[in-house]
DNA sequence: TTAAGCTTTCTTTTT
DNA sequence: GAAAGCTTAA
């Protein structure tokens, strides 16, 4: 009788996981919420990040802890919206760290798309030089399209240039019919789809003879590349282990379905996306938070993480930004917490006019900057771009210091994009854009003349060659001198010494090749028009590829910005910015103007489906910008589009508001007595006697 | 066909 | 403040 075998427990000894020491002190710099995402295992995973949570940090604090165990920085894919986040973020990190990141794969969609494309560009029927549109070449194009194609524009109205690529970049990022789009942006001009459908066939092809492709390209041909060469995709799959994405709420269907390819071929498929559907803002150019609150559906599996104690702003601002953005249905439900003590009210203002509401605003400003306060961190923010200019003036009679945020860029004026045609034409002879564009810069020489000329020699393998060596006496007779100019310009340009030193081709052009004449006689502030141009040298002179400056200025945009000419840091500045511009950032005090109601909201983003909803969003983002001070201002009465003073009411974001969120300013008359002392100026206060504008004040709320 | 001069218009615009 | 559109002149 034996005795029954005891039961076996197998007991598996570990290795006393070591400690793992990072060189950063992840507990300690981060709280449970951030530490959550930036350990968080591997798999497709979403962030959930409340304005003023943290998000950058966060997602800084996530690369150098992958790094930090090991994964290569040139196996990391960083994608974000504006090339300033890319630097930004991969700066941090290598301060964190110690350790050069610049392997990884960080930037835009749209130049990350551009490293990628050039070496398979022949894949999809292009050469590696290709040159990239912006959205004025691929107006231009358009227009030249349609102009092609002898469609009667003067009988039957047509869309122009500027719509046309409106109406193609949606269907194209949105991932929808160009009859979809003209549906919805212009049905007036449905009747004319056929001709619309042709105009972009045609333009499709003038891209691809031209060897040019547009932002739009950009990403759809990457679509492309992925998708039909499954060879490019996978050995791509190899070499990325993370991908990481920025502002996920404003990527669009194509990015999506960009970011999902990516991943497609990885077992794990770490993608993380990190985004507030509170902020997306951009739907006009496409982007559809629907990718963010869609993300769990596409990523079975996936986890989620939220950010929501705000660092930023006092509870008072946290508190009115919370109940606007409630009278949004469609939206995650969240609630910022703040880790701040009490402020101040936020106050709101209501002036006589727009040019009261600048007066106020300077004053304040400069009561603010007695308080101590630096310039630098005091914003004023605006829905249009044009409400700023009575302020601007404003500012400028009292002498305060500001920068401008918004309107034309730097790279987009005209006498910048005119001396690129140049170099451009040199890098890609078949860019037809530019050269029509530097053409016509010729006295004498308009479309009529410029199309001539490309038409005879598109076909050529170099067109500019061909037009090097083409007979010029048939050309008009006013013209000619012009044209031989033109051609010395273009040969020079050809040769090595000025592919590789962008800022000596730029002087070229302006000072050999006769730009400085022309803007003298096209441009009333020619001088500093042409001070910009050497600007732009100065710029430029660090690269030594014409190609690769132009590739960066197309997709880095505005140099103004930064690290452009050293030594003018000057942080005494107030800022002036469009909202939209002004994500991201933040300001101890901010004052948010104009708002009336038909401004902001923004009457004609209102037509739009779920337009309100977008513009509380944007007004969500304008109040959060600000740390300690929030002021907003509603003139009550302003110009309309005829010239005509007309009262206008609070934007109904205020009007919704319940009063206990903010302090009600009313402005009174200066006193009679005049005085020059340094505070002359009217008071300021909880008046209940409001003296100024009589039949204002109808109650906000 | 070009150019000059006037009026009109301006939502936002990471690429 | 700047660019686009329109009309008229050359």
């Amino acid at each position: 009788m034996a005795d029954p075998a005891p039961p076996v427990k197998r007991y598996v000894l570990r290795t006393a996981a070591p400690a793992r020491s990072y060189r950063v002190d992840y507990a300690r710099e981060l709280n449970e919420e951030q530490r959550e995402v930036v350990f968080a295992p591997e798999g497709p995973t979403i962030v959930i990040a409340g304005a003023g949570s943290g998000k950058t940090r966060t997602l800084v604090y996530r690369v150098s802890r992958l790094v930090e165990d090991g994964t290569p920085p040139q196996r990391l894919c960083l994608l974000t919206f504006t090339n300033r986040a890319a630097r930004e973020m991969t700066r941090r990190v290598e301060a964190l760290i110690g350790e050069d990141v610049s392997g990884a794969l960080a930037g835009t969609f749209h130049s990350v798309a551009a490293r990628l494309l050039r070496p398979s560009a022949e894949l999809l029927g292009y050469r590696p030089n290709f040159s990239i549109l912006d959205g004025e070449d691929s107006k231009e194009l358009l227009e030249s399209a349609t102009s092609d194609l002898n469609i009667p524009v003067a009988e039957r109205r047509f869309p122009k240039g500027d719509l046309l690529r409106e109406l193609l970049s949606l269907s194209v990022n949105r991932g929808r019919s160009l009859g979809e789009a003209v549906a919805s942006e212009a049905p007036h001009f449905l009747s004319q789809l056929p001709a619309i459908e042709a105009v972009a066939k045609r333009y499709g092809e003038r891209k691809v003879r031209a060897n040019a492709m547009d932002y739009d390209d950009l990403l759809s041909n990457l679509k492309r590349l992925l998708e039909e060469h499954p060879e490019v995709r996978q050995a791509l799959a190899r070499r990325i282990a993370h991908v990481l994405v920025d502002e996920y709420q404003d990527v669009n269907h194509l990015q999506a379905q960009l970011v999902d390819l990516l991943a497609r071929d990885s077992p794990v498929r770490n993608v993380m996306v990190v985004g507030d559907d509170a902020q997306s803002i951009y739907s006009f150019r496409g982007a559809d938070f629907e990718a963010l609150l869609g993300f769990p559906d596409r990523y079975p599996g996936v986890r989620m993480y939220r950010l929501e104690t705000n660092y930023r702003s006092t509870p008072e601002i946290l508190r009115l930004a919370d109940a606007s953005i409630a009278f949004n249905a469609r939206r995650f439900e969240k609630t910022l917490r703040p880790t701040r003590g009490a402020g101040v009210p936020v106050a709101v203002v209501g002036t006589a006019d727009v040019p009261q509401q600048a007066q106020f605003v300077a004053q304040r400003i400069l009561e603010l900057r007695d308080e101590g306060l630096a310039l630098s961190e005091i914003a004023v923010l605006y829905r249009a771009h044009y409400q700023s200019l009575e302020l601007q003036m404003e500012l400028t009679r009292r002498g305060i210091p500001f920068e401008i945020r918004s309107g034309l860029r730097f790279f987009e004026q005209q006498h910048v994009k005119d001396v690129l045609a140049f170099l451009k034409l040199a890098v890609n002879p078949k860019d037809e854009t530019s050269f029509k564009r530097a053409i016509k810069l010729l006295p004498k020489v308009g479309e009529r003349i410029a199309a001539t000329f490309w038409l005879a020699v598109s076909e050529a393998a170099d067109p500019v060659e061909t037009f090097l060596a083409l007979d010029l006496s048939k050309a008009p007779a006013g013209a000619r001198a012009g044209l031989k100019g033109f051609r010395g310009t273009l040969t020079a340009l050809r040769k090595a010494s000025y592919a590789s030193s962008p800022a000596e081709a730029i002087r070229f052009v302006v000072e050999d090749g006769g730009y400085s004449e022309v803007a003298k006689t096209k441009f009333p502030n020619s001088t500093a028009r042409l001070d910009d141009l050497e600007a732009l040298a100065q710029f430029a002179l660090p690269y030594d590829d014409v190609g690769k400056f132009l590739q960066e200025v197309t997709l880095f945009g505005d140099p103004a910005g930064e690290d452009t000419v050293a030594g003018e840091k000057d942080d005494e500045r107030l800022v002036l910015s469009s909202v939209h511009q002004a994500k991201g950032l933040e300001w101890r005090a901010v004052f948010l103007v104009g708002l009336s109601e038909d401004r902001f909201p923004n009457a004609r983003a209102c037509r739009a489906p779920e337009g309100l909803e977008e513009e509380r969003r944007l007004f969500h983002v304008a109040v959060t910008r600000a740390k300690d001070e929030l002021t907003l201002v509603h003139p009550l009465a302003a110009y309309d589009r005829t010239g005509i003073l007309v009262m206008t009411e609070p934007s109904r974001f205020l009007r919704e508001l319940p009063g206990d969120l903010y302090e009600r300013w009313v402005l009174e008359a200066p006193p009679p007595a005049p005085s020059l002392s340094g505070s002359g100026a009217p008071a300021l206060g909880e008046a209940d006697d409001p003296t100024l504008s009589g039949e204002d004040d109808e109650p906000v709320n």
